[in-house]
DNA sequence: ATAGGGTCCGTACTATAGTACGGAGTCAAG
DNA sequence: CTTGACTCCGTACTATAGTACGGACCCTAT
Protein backbone atom coordinates (compact mmCIF):
# COMPACT_ATOMS: atom_id res chain seq x y z
CA UNK A 1 0.00 0.00 0.00
CA UNK A 2 2.83 2.43 -0.08
CA UNK A 3 3.82 3.98 -2.93
CA UNK A 4 0.88 5.68 -3.95
CA UNK A 5 0.87 8.43 -6.21
CA UNK A 6 -0.81 11.84 -5.06
CA UNK A 7 -4.21 10.72 -6.48
CA UNK A 8 -4.05 7.35 -5.56
CA UNK A 9 -4.13 8.66 -2.00
CA UNK A 10 -6.74 11.21 -2.99
CA UNK A 11 -9.04 8.07 -3.78
CA UNK A 12 -8.55 6.33 -0.98
CA UNK A 13 -9.30 9.03 1.01
CA UNK A 14 -12.53 10.27 -0.88
CA UNK A 15 -11.69 13.74 -2.42
CA UNK A 16 -9.96 15.11 -5.41
CA UNK A 17 -6.32 15.67 -5.91
CA UNK A 18 -6.55 19.46 -4.96
CA UNK A 19 -8.26 18.94 -1.85
CA UNK A 20 -4.60 16.73 -0.87
CA UNK A 21 -2.52 19.95 -2.15
CA UNK A 22 -5.02 22.19 -0.13
CA UNK A 23 -4.53 20.15 3.00
CA UNK A 24 -0.72 20.24 2.48
CA UNK A 25 -0.78 23.43 2.51
CA UNK A 26 -2.73 24.22 5.47
CA UNK A 27 -0.17 21.36 6.94
CA UNK A 28 -2.62 18.86 7.73
CA UNK A 29 -0.79 16.40 5.74
CA UNK A 30 2.79 16.12 5.36
CA UNK A 31 4.31 16.57 2.18
CA UNK A 32 6.38 14.21 2.11
CA UNK A 33 10.29 14.55 -0.34
CA UNK A 34 10.63 13.72 -4.03
CA UNK A 35 13.55 11.60 -4.09
CA UNK A 36 15.92 12.81 -5.63
CA UNK A 37 17.25 10.93 -9.04
CA UNK A 38 20.62 11.03 -10.18
CA UNK A 39 20.34 13.93 -12.37
CA UNK A 40 19.64 16.24 -9.23
CA UNK A 41 16.58 17.53 -9.58
CA UNK A 42 13.04 15.64 -7.48
CA UNK A 43 10.57 13.04 -8.98
CA UNK A 44 7.36 12.67 -7.91
CA UNK A 45 6.01 12.13 -4.55
CA UNK A 46 5.14 8.94 -3.14
CA UNK A 47 2.16 8.31 -0.17
CA UNK A 48 1.81 5.42 2.30
CA UNK A 49 -1.26 4.06 4.52
CA UNK A 50 -0.10 6.71 7.17
CA UNK A 51 -1.50 9.60 5.27
CA UNK A 52 -4.45 7.54 4.10
CA UNK A 53 -5.12 6.93 7.94
CA UNK A 54 -4.49 10.43 8.60
CA UNK A 55 -6.31 11.60 5.55
CA UNK A 56 -9.41 9.84 6.63
CA UNK A 57 -8.88 11.07 10.24
CA UNK A 58 -9.45 14.78 8.96
CA UNK A 59 -12.23 13.88 7.05
CA UNK A 60 -13.65 11.76 10.15
CA UNK A 61 -13.13 15.01 12.45
CA UNK A 62 -14.25 17.66 9.74
CA UNK A 63 -18.01 15.58 10.18
CA UNK A 64 -17.57 15.92 13.75
CA UNK A 65 -17.74 19.61 12.91
CA UNK A 66 -14.66 20.16 14.05
CA UNK A 67 -12.93 23.23 11.49
CA UNK A 68 -9.88 22.42 9.77
CA UNK A 69 -8.04 24.82 12.15
CA UNK A 70 -9.53 22.53 15.39
CA UNK A 71 -8.66 19.28 13.11
CA UNK A 72 -4.72 21.04 13.06
CA UNK A 73 -4.53 21.46 16.61
CA UNK A 74 -5.63 17.48 17.55
CA UNK A 75 -3.55 16.08 14.83
CA UNK A 76 -0.65 18.27 16.34
CA UNK A 77 -1.64 17.09 19.83
CA UNK A 78 -1.57 13.67 18.67
CA UNK A 79 1.92 13.78 19.13
CA UNK A 80 2.21 15.24 22.32
CA UNK A 81 1.51 14.08 25.76
CA UNK A 82 -1.24 17.13 26.68
CA UNK A 83 -4.22 15.09 27.42
CA UNK A 84 -6.07 17.52 29.44
CA UNK A 85 -6.15 19.94 26.51
CA UNK A 86 -7.69 16.89 23.84
CA UNK A 87 -9.88 15.59 26.81
CA UNK A 88 -10.88 19.14 26.49
CA UNK A 89 -11.39 19.65 22.45
CA UNK A 90 -13.31 16.28 22.92
CA UNK A 91 -15.14 17.11 25.19
CA UNK A 92 -16.25 20.88 23.97
CA UNK A 93 -17.27 19.29 20.51
CA UNK A 94 -19.31 16.13 22.31
CA UNK A 95 -21.56 19.06 23.75
CA UNK A 96 -21.65 20.55 20.94
CA UNK A 97 -22.49 17.47 19.00
CA UNK A 98 -25.04 16.84 21.42
CA UNK A 99 -26.61 19.85 20.85
CA UNK A 100 -26.77 19.88 17.78
CA UNK A 101 -28.54 16.29 16.93
CA UNK A 102 -31.02 17.88 19.48
CA UNK A 103 -31.85 20.54 16.58
CA UNK A 104 -31.56 18.78 13.90
CA UNK A 105 -34.29 16.30 15.47
CA UNK A 106 -36.37 19.27 16.49
CA UNK A 107 -36.11 20.68 13.00
CA UNK A 108 -36.77 17.01 11.55
CA UNK A 109 -40.47 16.73 13.38
CA UNK A 110 -40.51 20.04 11.67
CA UNK A 111 -40.32 18.75 8.41
CA UNK A 112 -42.46 16.05 9.01
CA UNK A 113 -45.54 17.85 10.40
CA UNK A 114 -44.76 19.86 6.60
CA UNK A 115 -44.91 17.16 5.12
CA UNK A 116 -48.10 15.30 6.93
CA UNK A 117 -49.86 18.64 6.80
CA UNK A 118 -48.90 19.07 3.16
CA UNK A 119 -50.09 15.29 2.22
CA UNK A 120 -53.39 15.70 4.34
CA UNK A 121 -56.01 18.14 1.79
CA UNK A 122 -54.82 19.32 -1.51
CA UNK A 123 -56.82 22.30 -1.73
CA UNK A 124 -54.73 25.51 -1.71
CA UNK A 125 -50.54 25.79 -0.83
CA UNK A 126 -49.63 24.22 2.53
CA UNK A 127 -48.47 26.65 5.22
CA UNK A 128 -45.02 26.03 5.03
CA UNK A 129 -44.31 29.34 6.94
CA UNK A 130 -46.18 28.42 9.43
CA UNK A 131 -44.74 24.77 9.75
CA UNK A 132 -41.49 25.55 11.71
CA UNK A 133 -43.70 27.33 14.70
CA UNK A 134 -43.50 25.87 17.92
CA UNK B 1 -45.86 45.01 17.24
CA UNK B 2 -46.08 46.55 13.43
CA UNK B 3 -44.04 49.40 12.86
CA UNK B 4 -40.79 47.88 14.14
CA UNK B 5 -37.67 49.64 12.72
CA UNK B 6 -34.91 47.28 10.77
CA UNK B 7 -33.13 46.40 13.98
CA UNK B 8 -35.93 45.81 15.53
CA UNK B 9 -36.53 43.32 13.40
CA UNK B 10 -32.95 42.19 13.68
CA UNK B 11 -33.78 41.97 17.27
CA UNK B 12 -36.68 39.62 17.36
CA UNK B 13 -34.80 37.43 14.51
CA UNK B 14 -31.75 37.30 16.52
CA UNK B 15 -29.75 38.00 13.73
CA UNK B 16 -27.84 41.70 13.02
CA UNK B 17 -29.39 44.47 11.07
CA UNK B 18 -26.95 43.87 7.48
CA UNK B 19 -28.11 40.58 7.98
CA UNK B 20 -31.81 41.84 7.40
CA UNK B 21 -30.38 43.82 4.49
CA UNK B 22 -28.64 41.00 2.92
CA UNK B 23 -31.66 38.58 3.33
CA UNK B 24 -33.21 41.40 1.65
CA UNK B 25 -30.75 41.87 -1.42
CA UNK B 26 -31.42 37.55 -1.81
CA UNK B 27 -34.77 38.37 -1.96
CA UNK B 28 -36.06 36.38 1.38
CA UNK B 29 -37.53 38.61 2.93
CA UNK B 30 -39.25 42.20 1.20
CA UNK B 31 -37.94 45.26 1.02
CA UNK B 32 -41.33 47.72 2.03
CA UNK B 33 -41.91 50.53 0.86
CA UNK B 34 -40.72 53.96 2.74
CA UNK B 35 -43.49 55.87 3.54
CA UNK B 36 -43.38 58.75 1.38
CA UNK B 37 -43.49 62.20 3.27
CA UNK B 38 -45.27 65.60 2.27
CA UNK B 39 -41.68 66.59 1.34
CA UNK B 40 -41.22 64.02 -1.69
CA UNK B 41 -38.08 62.48 -0.73
CA UNK B 42 -39.04 58.88 1.75
CA UNK B 43 -38.37 58.11 5.15
CA UNK B 44 -37.71 54.53 7.47
CA UNK B 45 -39.13 51.52 6.46
CA UNK B 46 -41.30 49.75 8.79
CA UNK B 47 -41.47 46.39 9.75
CA UNK B 48 -44.34 43.83 11.40
CA UNK B 49 -45.17 40.12 12.68
CA UNK B 50 -45.31 38.98 9.06
CA UNK B 51 -41.21 40.08 8.78
CA UNK B 52 -40.48 38.67 12.37
CA UNK B 53 -42.56 35.03 11.11
CA UNK B 54 -40.48 34.72 7.71
CA UNK B 55 -37.14 35.98 9.34
CA UNK B 56 -37.57 33.04 12.03
CA UNK B 57 -39.00 30.61 9.36
CA UNK B 58 -35.78 31.49 7.51
CA UNK B 59 -33.17 30.68 10.85
CA UNK B 60 -35.67 27.50 11.18
CA UNK B 61 -34.97 26.48 7.64
CA UNK B 62 -31.19 26.82 7.78
CA UNK B 63 -30.90 24.91 10.94
CA UNK B 64 -32.61 22.24 9.09
CA UNK B 65 -29.67 22.43 6.91
CA UNK B 66 -31.63 24.61 4.27
CA UNK B 67 -29.26 26.46 2.01
CA UNK B 68 -30.59 30.11 1.39
CA UNK B 69 -31.16 29.47 -2.34
CA UNK B 70 -33.45 26.47 -1.23
CA UNK B 71 -34.87 28.79 1.40
CA UNK B 72 -35.88 30.36 -1.42
CA UNK B 73 -37.90 28.04 -3.00
CA UNK B 74 -39.57 27.02 -0.46
CA UNK B 75 -40.74 31.09 0.30
CA UNK B 76 -41.92 31.40 -3.05
CA UNK B 77 -43.84 27.74 -2.71
CA UNK B 78 -45.41 28.55 0.23
CA UNK B 79 -47.21 31.09 -1.85
CA UNK B 80 -48.02 28.61 -4.53
CA UNK B 81 -50.58 25.31 -5.06
CA UNK B 82 -47.17 23.33 -6.01
CA UNK B 83 -47.83 20.78 -2.94
CA UNK B 84 -46.09 18.04 -4.41
CA UNK B 85 -42.80 19.92 -5.15
CA UNK B 86 -43.04 21.13 -1.30
CA UNK B 87 -43.70 17.41 -0.06
CA UNK B 88 -40.70 16.60 -2.18
CA UNK B 89 -38.37 19.26 -0.38
CA UNK B 90 -39.46 18.49 2.98
CA UNK B 91 -39.01 14.65 2.18
CA UNK B 92 -35.34 14.87 1.19
CA UNK B 93 -34.64 16.82 3.28
CA UNK B 94 -35.64 14.52 5.92
CA UNK B 95 -33.43 11.63 4.64
CA UNK B 96 -30.54 14.37 4.21
CA UNK B 97 -31.29 15.09 8.59
CA UNK B 98 -31.57 11.25 9.14
CA UNK B 99 -28.45 10.46 7.49
CA UNK B 100 -26.68 13.51 9.38
CA UNK B 101 -28.44 12.64 12.40
CA UNK B 102 -26.65 9.37 12.06
CA UNK B 103 -23.61 10.59 11.35
CA UNK B 104 -23.07 12.81 14.42
CA UNK B 105 -24.17 9.81 16.73
CA UNK B 106 -21.58 7.72 15.44
CA UNK B 107 -18.79 10.92 15.64
CA UNK B 108 -20.30 11.44 18.80
CA UNK B 109 -19.12 7.38 19.86
CA UNK B 110 -15.65 8.09 18.46
CA UNK B 111 -15.07 11.10 20.76
CA UNK B 112 -16.63 9.53 23.63
CA UNK B 113 -13.70 7.15 23.03
CA UNK B 114 -11.41 9.38 22.76
CA UNK B 115 -12.29 11.36 26.09
CA UNK B 116 -12.51 8.00 27.67
CA UNK B 117 -9.29 6.62 26.80
CA UNK B 118 -7.52 10.05 26.92
CA UNK B 119 -8.49 9.80 30.75
CA UNK B 120 -7.90 6.55 31.29
CA UNK B 121 -4.11 6.33 31.68
CA UNK B 122 -2.21 9.42 31.60
CA UNK B 123 1.39 7.86 30.02
CA UNK B 124 2.33 9.98 26.69
CA UNK B 125 -0.24 11.35 24.47
CA UNK B 126 -3.47 9.71 24.11
CA UNK B 127 -4.16 7.94 20.34
CA UNK B 128 -5.93 10.95 18.91
CA UNK B 129 -5.60 9.35 15.79
CA UNK B 130 -6.95 5.96 16.15
CA UNK B 131 -9.66 7.26 17.51
CA UNK B 132 -12.08 7.67 14.96
CA UNK B 133 -10.73 3.93 13.57
CA UNK B 134 -13.97 1.41 13.12
C1' DA C 1 -32.45 73.92 16.05
C1' DT C 2 -29.11 70.91 16.76
C1' DA C 3 -26.79 66.81 18.31
C1' DG C 4 -26.87 61.93 18.41
C1' DG C 5 -28.16 57.74 16.98
C1' DG C 6 -30.45 55.03 13.60
C1' DT C 7 -31.38 54.17 8.62
C1' DC C 8 -30.26 53.71 3.74
C1' DC C 9 -27.35 52.31 0.07
C1' DG C 10 -23.60 50.78 -2.65
C1' DT C 11 -19.51 48.68 -2.47
C1' DA C 12 -15.91 46.17 -0.49
C1' DC C 13 -14.07 42.95 2.55
C1' DT C 14 -13.99 38.51 5.52
C1' DA C 15 -13.90 33.44 6.64
C1' DT C 16 -14.09 28.69 5.30
C1' DA C 17 -13.20 25.18 2.27
C1' DG C 18 -12.15 24.16 -1.54
C1' DT C 19 -11.60 24.20 -7.22
C1' DA C 20 -9.42 25.64 -11.48
C1' DC C 21 -5.57 26.94 -14.47
C1' DG C 22 -1.30 27.12 -16.90
C1' DG C 23 3.16 25.86 -17.70
C1' DA C 24 7.01 22.98 -16.68
C1' DG C 25 8.64 18.61 -15.32
C1' DT C 26 8.23 13.27 -14.80
C1' DC C 27 7.16 8.65 -15.98
C1' DA C 28 5.62 4.42 -18.24
C1' DA C 29 4.05 2.15 -22.50
C1' DG C 30 4.42 1.56 -27.07
C1' DC D 1 12.30 8.19 -27.97
C1' DT D 2 8.08 10.10 -28.32
C1' DT D 3 3.44 10.53 -26.67
C1' DG D 4 0.03 11.04 -23.25
C1' DA D 5 -1.26 10.95 -18.58
C1' DC D 6 0.05 12.43 -14.28
C1' DT D 7 2.62 15.57 -10.97
C1' DC D 8 4.23 19.89 -9.18
C1' DC D 9 3.67 24.66 -8.07
C1' DG D 10 2.02 29.23 -7.69
C1' DT D 11 -1.65 31.92 -8.27
C1' DA D 12 -6.30 32.94 -9.05
C1' DC D 13 -11.01 32.03 -8.80
C1' DT D 14 -15.53 30.05 -6.74
C1' DA D 15 -19.47 29.41 -3.44
C1' DT D 16 -21.81 30.44 0.79
C1' DA D 17 -23.09 33.42 4.22
C1' DG D 18 -22.40 37.04 6.01
C1' DT D 19 -19.77 41.72 8.03
C1' DA D 20 -17.85 46.25 7.62
C1' DC D 21 -17.58 51.00 5.89
C1' DG D 22 -18.58 55.58 4.63
C1' DG D 23 -21.34 59.25 3.33
C1' DA D 24 -25.96 61.00 3.07
C1' DC D 25 -30.26 61.17 5.07
C1' DC D 26 -34.01 60.82 8.85
C1' DC D 27 -35.95 61.32 13.43
C1' DT D 28 -36.36 62.42 18.17
C1' DA D 29 -35.15 64.34 22.61
C1' DT D 30 -33.15 68.11 24.63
Amino acid sequence: MAGMTIAGLAREGGVGVETIRYYQRRGLLDTPDRPTRAGGSGSIRRYGSDDVRRLRFIRSAQAAGFTLEQIGELLALDATDDRPRARQLANERIAALDAKIEELERVRTSLRTLALECGLGSEGPCPILTAFEH
